[in-house]
DNA sequence: TTGAAAGCGTTACCAC
DNA sequence: GTGGTAACGCTTTCAA
């Protein structure tokens, strides 16, 4: 292994010289840095990160935590992230996060400078005691979907995408709007589920209709969760004429649900989802469309400029646009509700 | 920051024992150990990994090199890999590759122990150069959905998947069946689509059926190029009654371009995919189904294993089954063809 | 503009 | 068993 020392022998200069030029500092004079480099190109000469961070005390890395398997989501906005990282010097670390512990384990032991630079924590509110050791570590962070005190976060605006998507569905005609989404106590705890639901709800009462009880109903995010609510709601004698998924993924089991019912879609049954994620194109989802791949790009060059500014980003939050996609599975309903 | 010393200076031993603690050395009496570890405790001493790794040699660091942006499949793969990792004690650094130049980048720079303890290749086929570089690196590899001489491999049969497909479509009574894959040429080499195509062309001529040069199609490896293709075979007056498409992406491309040309999946047009990706079981796409997330756990253990040994795997290859899945693209073809 | 040398926080070897 | 002390490979201050 060539190291620093075999270079500065090479050139016949002392190892600081070739740290500075591997640095580019600009008292080095050119027939000296030129020597070194050659030295550099000869040997093939690569410096060891861990000295480097070591002895700088950082380490060039950016750790992503992310609940990588449950929301799909999360990859699109993970390639966001990638994709802005790739122009970087910076190398990403992935921490996946599937339970509670998992997640306060990672936020302990990441908020060291020798463990990431920076930190892109996505759709995880952490808990106020993470919170504030993350915010004092000194290591800067950026929430991605998720909200924390002190932090900056790019953020979406759910609740007015539970409103786009419930007003669409009222500006059709729609009157028994039913909402599926995860549920309010989720372990991780998830807050778009919510948000959009809240937006959902307000959304009906301006409109003076009531939500029924069986109305709305909670699950894990997971389609096949999705699809076994959907049918004990459709089972019903009198049921909705519309659902509005708290996202695509769930849509999808709804559509599922429908086409095992019997049901056409969107004939006597409109769905709504929310994200826009590959499949929906495929599948005619109408959908509250969020820039998930966008997002992720924007947190981390948050990130970024964070560290080249080498000062902490404030509270700021930054909130990207959403647009309502209208395809196939909406409609008019095909009967008026009993209430009529 | 705390180190090494405090802790040391707290329990009143030398950095040495603590050490020796730290790494759970049996030549440390009970009171001693038990001493240090209530110094770690009241202290919250972490260790400093850039200290570790430049002292040891070594970084605690897998690094995952995958073309994470042109393969849906990458992601799910990533996925296994993922959830292998995390009851070790490594972490994942994730390296996306889109173009061959960052491809080579990363092998050159990832050959060393300082970087990564560890390497595992998603669906890259190392060029000889690098092969070489990487084999003598002493960094253990593992390639996954690619071959290399004197690498081990985690790897589909592409080849027999392809012969599963086509065999299914011909006991269906099929005859002109086409064939819409990857660029032979792609930039990257991946090489599935090809050793699928090879399964099909073999299959087909020992059923002593010829393939009509029309009938096979090449693009990029997306879903709106395959879309497009598929609309060229579709258009001419004599087209095939069905499509055996190189993955499900591209599947997905064909069903799009059947149902704007009016077709109705399967009695006009069969088709067949590839991977068996999460949408697929949602569009009821036919399909070979590969395990995905399980080869990516199993190329990660392997690699888990190696690191554990301390010594390189040899060019074993390990093969995962392949199962045809029968959903709804496909069925006997409704007209009996020209030839007849 | 440059070299020498002192860290950076561990581990591991060598005495005791 | 345990403490002292070189490494590990780099950056950075201090002198010159």
């Amino acid at each position: 292994m060539v190291t620093i020392a075999d270079v500065a022998a090479h050139a016949g200069v002392g190892a600081g010289t070739v740290s500075r030029v591997l640095n580019d500092s600009p008292q080095v004079s050119e027939s000296t840095r030129a020597r070194v480099l050659a030295a550099i190109e000869v040997l093939d000469y690569r410096p060891n990160p861990l000295a480097r961070g070591l002895s700088r005390g950082r380490c060039q890395t950016l750790g992503v935590v992310v609940p990588f398997f449950t929301h799909a989501s999360a990859v699109e906005r993970l390639r966001g992230v990638v994709a802005a990282l790739d122009k970087s010097l910076y190398d990403l670390v992935l921490f996946n996060v599937e339970s509670p512990v998992h997640r306060d384990e990672h936020f302990t032991t990441l908020t060291r400078r020798d463990r990431a630079d920076g930190l892109l924590i996505m759709s995880l509110p952490p808990p106020p005691a993470s919170l504030h050791r993350l915010a004092t570590s000194g290591v800067p962070i950026v929430l991605l979907d998720s909200r924390g005190a002190g932090v900056p976060a790019v953020v979406t605006d759910d609740v007015e995408g539970g409103r786009l998507a419930t007003r669409h569905l009222l500006d059709l005609g729609h009157e028994r709007i039913a909402f599926l989404g995860d549920e309010p106590g989720n372990p991780l705890g998830f807050t778009s589920s919510s948000a959009r639901e809240a937006g959902y709800r307000e959304t009906m009462e301006s409109a003076g209709l009531a939500v029924r009880p069986g109305d709305v109903r909670h699950g894990p995010h997971v389609r096949a969760v999705a699809r076994d609510l959907t049918r004990a709601m459709l089972a019903a004698p009198d049921r909705p004429t519309a659902i509005f998924a708290a996202s695509d993924t769930q849509a999808l089991g709804v559509l599922e649900a429908a086409r095992a019912a019997g049901l056409t879609v969107p004939r006597d049954l409109s769905v709504v989802g929310f994200d826009d994620v590959e499949v929906s194109s495929y599948a005619g989802l109408t959908t509250v469309r969020q820039p998930l791949f966008e997002s992720g790009r924007r947190a981390a060059e948050l990130l970024l400029e964070s560290l080249a500014a080498e000062e902490p980003l404030g509270e700021a939050e930054y909130q990207l646009d959403l647009e309502l996609v209208v395809r196939s599975t909406t409609a008019a309903p095909a009967t008026t509700p009993a209430a009529g």
